[in-house]
RNA sequence: GCGCCCGUAGCUCAGCCGGUAGAGCGGCGGCCUUUUAAGCCGUGGGUCGCAGGUUCGAUCCCUGCCGGGCGCACCA
């Protein structure tokens, strides 16, 4: 019994080519040439090519048909003529659909209207498609469809396969940025006993064998911090993280983070290295430094604007960041819970509120209170700060970075008071193998978050953050 | 989680103040050796997201549910 998932039609013709001795599915295809090198030979000649790729389109003229094939590299016409490929390969072409795969093999040249066509000697079948593509002149439009199907959203609709070739570049191009001073990449467990190293609420799992219930990684932070102590100074990884929270334009629960440690930095030389790393990615991506996004250009050349929280907050909330008694009344005029919560925490909702979606940027907010930063190391000139900031464009925070606190004893009381807490977000237990880490020596190091996905909407001009998440997370179909 | 909006053929979409549903593309059959969303002739295709309710009668109005979008919340 076949599943009722293909196309009746196309099952039916299926069956015929078999019947017919053809091999819808052949293990072996001729090698095919890019379709855009292919393309190149119009102009030499009499030139012979093989491609290979998607039909897009049929133009059928009785023993004449006009076909576009479309492979990674781009799209061409291929004309089959009865009187050339001869009459098995015509009956084999009269079986075609939309959206098969097919090899055609000919001569490159133009026809009478000038367009660049191989006209075929031989057609091989490599793939039938048993369901049909989408209408060909508007595409998968509908949102929903586009992601589901995202592996036909790729072929059938323009600029998709961009986007992803981008998000490639981009993340190329800090591998090689990082790798050219001297960083080496590793790989961290996903799995942790304890899901540290940022304030989010974790997915649980479970390791049968061992009979432990663990944590997916919220944040790479603790691990990468344990290979400073164990003196390789340098260090990065790219990785997915995950957090149980909500799906919006900027969150998908699963996303990729670029997190880098330096030893013997501190947050003004990550701030530094950023603004290199981004420019040299828009470059990478786009060949430019500035940057379109969502009708604004923004300017990815260093220096990028710094400029202080608290003095932001004075000019976009119009309150002082220690004055307790405006805090709370701002947050209550601006709607905001502040009832039983620290100062520290009020302010920055009141931040988050009011100042971060008007942060065009690029611009590096520095110097957080220290309360809200259980991981940064203070300022020695005013311990109020943490030596932390945030890099913001077009109102997104696409960075996290500050100067690592290396003193255990200090950790320790920061995270025994989080777990104490009973922060829904804070970690449930102190990762004491942490503390020990630090107590061997950690070196004074500066430390960056990158969101790789936000990274990659800026850069490719994608509104939101499905667009360059290949299969964001959705509820599953049917119900 | 809350609010607003959306769900009609494989796809893209119409469908008026409630009277049992249409187009284009695609499909199927036919014609055609230079097209560019090819054209022409013929033709099949629907649980109007699902389940209730109101009504003589529901794609249309109401309620609930399912899926999605946007916004809010959440997201140091």
């Amino acid at each position: 019994m076949t599943s009722e998932l293909f196309d009746p039609d196309r099952l039916r013709t299926l069956e015929r080519l078999r019947s017919e001795g053809v091999d819808p599915y052949p293990a072996r295809s001729p090698s095919p040439s890019p379709i855009a090198s292919a393309r190149d030979l119009a102009e030499k000649g009499e030139a012979e090519a093989t491609v290979a790729g998607r039909i897009l389109a049929h133009r059928p003229f009785g023993k004449l048909a006009f076909l576009v094939l479309q492979d990674r590299t781009g799209r061409i016409q291929v004309a089959v003529r009865k009187g050339e490929v001869g009459e098995r390969a015509w009956a084999v072409y009269g079986r075609l659909d939309l959206g098969d795969l097919l090899a055609a093999k000919g001569k490159v040249g133009r026809t009478k209207t000038g367009e660049v066509t191989l006209f075929a000697t031989e057609v091989v079948l490599l793939a039938k498609a048993l369901l049909p593509p989408p209408e060909k002149w508007h595409g998968l439009a509908d949102v929903e469809l586009r992601t589901r199907l995202r592996y036909v959203d790729l072929w059938a609709s323009e600029g998709v396969r961009e986007v992803f070739e981008k998000r490639a570049r981009l993340v190329r191009a800090i591998r090689a940025f990082l790798d050219g001073r001297g960083y080496v990449e590793v790989e961290t467990p996903t799995f942790h006993p304890i899901a540290g190293g940022a304030s989010a609420r974790p997915f649980t799992t479970h390791h049968n064998t061992l009979d432990l219930d663990l944590y997916l990684r919220i944040a790479l932070e603790l691990p990468l911090k344990k290979l400073l102590v164990g003196g390789l100074e340098r260090v990065y990884e790219i990785g997915r993280v995950f957090r149980n929270e909500g799906i919006s334009r900027k969150h998908n629960p699963e996303f990729t983070m670029l997190e880098s440690y330096e030893a013997y930095a501190d947050y003004e030389g990550i701030a530094r290295l950023v603004e290199e790393m981004f420019a040299e990615a828009a470059r990478a991506v786009s060949g430019t430094t500035e940057v379109p996004f969502r009708g604004r250009t923004y300017a990815f050349a260093p220096p990028f604007r710094r400029a202080r929280y608290a003095d932001l907050l004075r000019e976009h909330a119009g309150v002082d960041l220690f004055d307790e008694g405006a805090l709370r009344a701002r947050a209550r005029t601006a709607g905001l819970p502040e009832a039983g919560r620290p100062a520290a925490v009020v302010a920055n909702d009141l931040f988050e509120a009011l100042v971060e979606e008007r942060l065009e940027g690029p611009v590096f907010v520095l110097d957080y209170p220290a309360e809200i930063c259980p991981l940064a190391k203070r300022k020695p000139a005013d311990p109020r700060f943490a030596e932390r900031f945030e890099l913001f464009v077009a109102g997104m925070e696409l960075a996290n970075a500050f100067t690592e606190l290396n003193d255990p004893v200090l950790q320790e009381e920061i995270l025994r008071g989080q777990v104490a807490s009973r922060d829904e977000e804070a970690p449930r237990a102190v990762d004491t193998d942490f503390l020990r880490a630090l107590a061997y020596g950690m070196p004074p190091a500066g430390g960056l978050g990158v969101g790789i996905d936000r990274l990659a909407m800026l850069l490719a001009d994608a509104p939101t953050i499905r667009d360059v998440i290949l299969f964001p997370l959705m509820r599953p179909e049917r119900g």
